[in-house]
DNA sequence: GCCGTTTTCGGCCCGACTGTTTTCAGTCG
């Protein structure tokens, strides 16, 4: 762990031994906010550090949460930390993990049975003492040692197509009971993130109507958490945690806001509603007692003077601001691709022919398609003849199609030192060429960057390809200054893609931003390995979405001639 | 511990559900 991710790790421990240790609440999460901001941020600490940045000017960091900051970056922790941990045990840090422990009784299990790790705890839960515990009973013994046997003692999240897997059929299954009027899910989900950690359901019914029982009665349902009147939770077989809400239809929009997040936008939006004497809350927006509104969610940001703000910018990073400034970006909608710069035929590692992906694009109302195969390598290195001849019959293709246009594109490795590793004689006829990183992951962050930004060098380069590496709950980006990269693709003139495949999304939203700031064209691709997979495209829109991207600043946005112009103007 | 166009001190979101209370504390989102 290093950098960021490491800063707010120790700002996460510091918050949970405080809260252990019945410190201010407020200070705790002072430290939680503190982590949730450094790991949103985008850029590296120690870069904004080397650059003079006042880290004081970043949203919930004062003076002392920037000393801790570069005394965890000098040195991996700090002495607050340290010191805590001479007064509370680490283990009591896993404690808290197991649902349904907070604090309050992990201090208590700690103070009267000196239980300070899970060993210890599913001990004393076998031998019945933990009910002896006041606020404990047999039933909190049980839960406690089903969670642990489950392991169910950290959070999982899901990639967010599994949870649209999951989500759109439960949510068919609500609206099938009679007396159902809406059925909406909320939460990250409608947010787009890449991950969601559990699906929020919000519905609206006649009085009387028995959509809790359907709810509980899911098929998928393989434990029902909690159950109530307005509010029950189930977890579903795969391990996806899905809460439901059952709402009165006037308090509608303001529970799909409230519900919807982020929670840090919610705060910041609940903020300006107190300067204006006003409350919001999940059922409405009050005034004293009176309640103003809340049928609709528009009516909810119009009660605080702001336009509807899209739920994919609502995280707390200046949406508030530019709804109020009227400078909210008119986001990019998936109709507006008219084409596709990277797919994959059965010539590489696809499984259809040129013309199936060809008129599949059509169908999914793109305009243009580009073929980017890999050439095979052979005994006697790269087989380039069989490229040539794809793109030969390519040319004979475009006289038969219509109403979209194929283009011959090539994926090229960038080599360890930053070279292509096809001759630029063969690049130099393609009508664009698609660069990847699929060796040498482990490269010094210095050595990496240094290796993209060579690769950018080459003259025939056109777009970066899934340019951070990243496989979602699986694989980490490669170590990257990925700012440098950002800015050497502005002088450059070359495009960075965000990848469309569900398990990629990359870049993520915070670079797609930061190359929006810079100036540098995006490309939204579907990386598709077969037809089906060209949908995915909506999943790249909606991340491209989050990072504030508008149709001008994605290149497949452009008629194809336009297209080839940008391309040409990268070129010698 | 942070923050400020009502404030440099005094705020900082709060309601639902569970399991344990015998009228509510703890946890969660």
């Amino acid at each position: 762990m290093h950098g960021n991710e490491r800063v707010a790790a120790v700002f996460d421990q510091l918050a949970d031994l405080l809260e252990i240790e019945d410190a201010n609440p407020f200070r705790v999460r002072a430290y939680r906010n503190a982590a949730r901001t450094v790991r949103a941020l985008g850029r590296e600490l120690s870069e904004l550090r080397a650059e003079g940045r006042d880290l004081t000017t970043l949203p919930g960091i004062g003076k002392d949460l920037a000393e801790k900051i570069v005394e965890i970056l000098d040195t991996g922790t700090t002495e607050a930390l340290e010191e805590l941990h001479r007064r509370v045990p680490a283990g009591l840090e896993d404690l808290l993990q197991v649902p349904g422990l907070g604090p309050k009784r992990v201090r208590a299990l700690h103070a009267a049975l000196a239980i300070d790790n899970l060993a210890g705890l599913r001990e004393a839960a076998q031998a019945g003492r933990l009910r002896e515990l006041g606020g404990f009973g047999a039933k909190t013994e049980q839960t406690i040692l089903e969670a642990i046997a489950a392991r169910r003692t950290e959070e999982r999240r899901h990639l967010l197509v599994d949870a649209e897997r999951q989500a759109e059929p439960l949510a068919a299954h609500l609206r099938d009971l009679a007396g159902v009027k809406q059925v909406v899910v909320a939460g990250s989900y409608r947010r787009g993130r890449e991950t969601v950690g559990d699906l929020d359901v919000l519905v609206t019914a006649r009085r009387g109507s028995a959509v809790m029982e359907r709810f509980v009665g899911y098929p998928r349902v393989e434990r029902v958490v909690s159950k109530g009147p307005t509010r029950s939770t189930v977890l579903l077989a795969g391990g996806l945690q899905v809460d439901l809400r059952l709402l009165p239809e006037r308090a509608f929009g303001a529970a799909l806001h409230y519900f919807t997040g982020s929670k840090a936008h919610n705060i910041q939006i609940r903020r300006l509603a107190q300067r204006q004497q006003l409350k919001i809350n999940e059922y409405g927006v009050f005034r004293g007692d009176d309640r103003l509104t809340g049928k609709t969610e528009k009516s909810v940001f119009k009660a605080v003077g702001l336009p509807w703000i899209a739920p994919e910018l609502r995280e707390d990073g200046g949406e508030i601001d530019a709804a109020r400034e009227g400078r909210l970006p008119r986001l990019v909608e998936r109709r507006q691709l008219r084409g596709d710069l990277h797919v994959h035929s059965r010539n590489g590692d696809g499984r259809n022919t040129p013309a199936e992906l060809a008129s599949a694009a059509r169908d999914a109302g793109l305009r243009y398609l580009a073929m980017t195969d890999r050439p095979p390598r052979t005994a006697g290195g790269i087989d380039t003849r069989r490229l040539r001849r794809q793109w030969g019959r390519i040319d004979v293709l475009n006289e038969e199609l219509e109403g979209v246009t194929l283009l011959k594109g090539v994926e090229v490795e960038i080599l360890r030192d930053g070279g292509l590793d096809l001759p630029d004689g063969l690049l130099a006829d393609a009508d664009l060429v698609v660069g990847v990183v699929c060796e040498d992951f482990g490269l010094n962050r210095a050595r990496q960057t240094e290796r993209i930004l060579r690769a950018m060098d080459n003259p025939w380069f056109t777009v970066l390809a899934h340019p951070t590496g990243r496989l979602l709950l699986e694989c980490d980006p490669y170590d990257m200054d990925v700012a440098r990269v950002v800015r050497h693709a502005a002088e450059r003139g070359c495009f960075l893609e965000l990848n469309s495949q569900p398990r990629r999304l990359d870049l993520a939203d915070v670079y797609c931003r930061m190359a929006r700031d810079e100036g540098v064209l995006l490309v939204i691709d579907s990386d598709a390995r077969e037809v089906n997979e060209i949908d995915y495209l909506r999943y790249g829109v909606q991340q491209a979405r989050r990072g504030w991207l508008e149709a001008a600043h994605v290149a497949n946005t452009r008629p194809l001639t336009a297209l080839r112009k940008l391309i040409a103007a990268m070129r010698p």
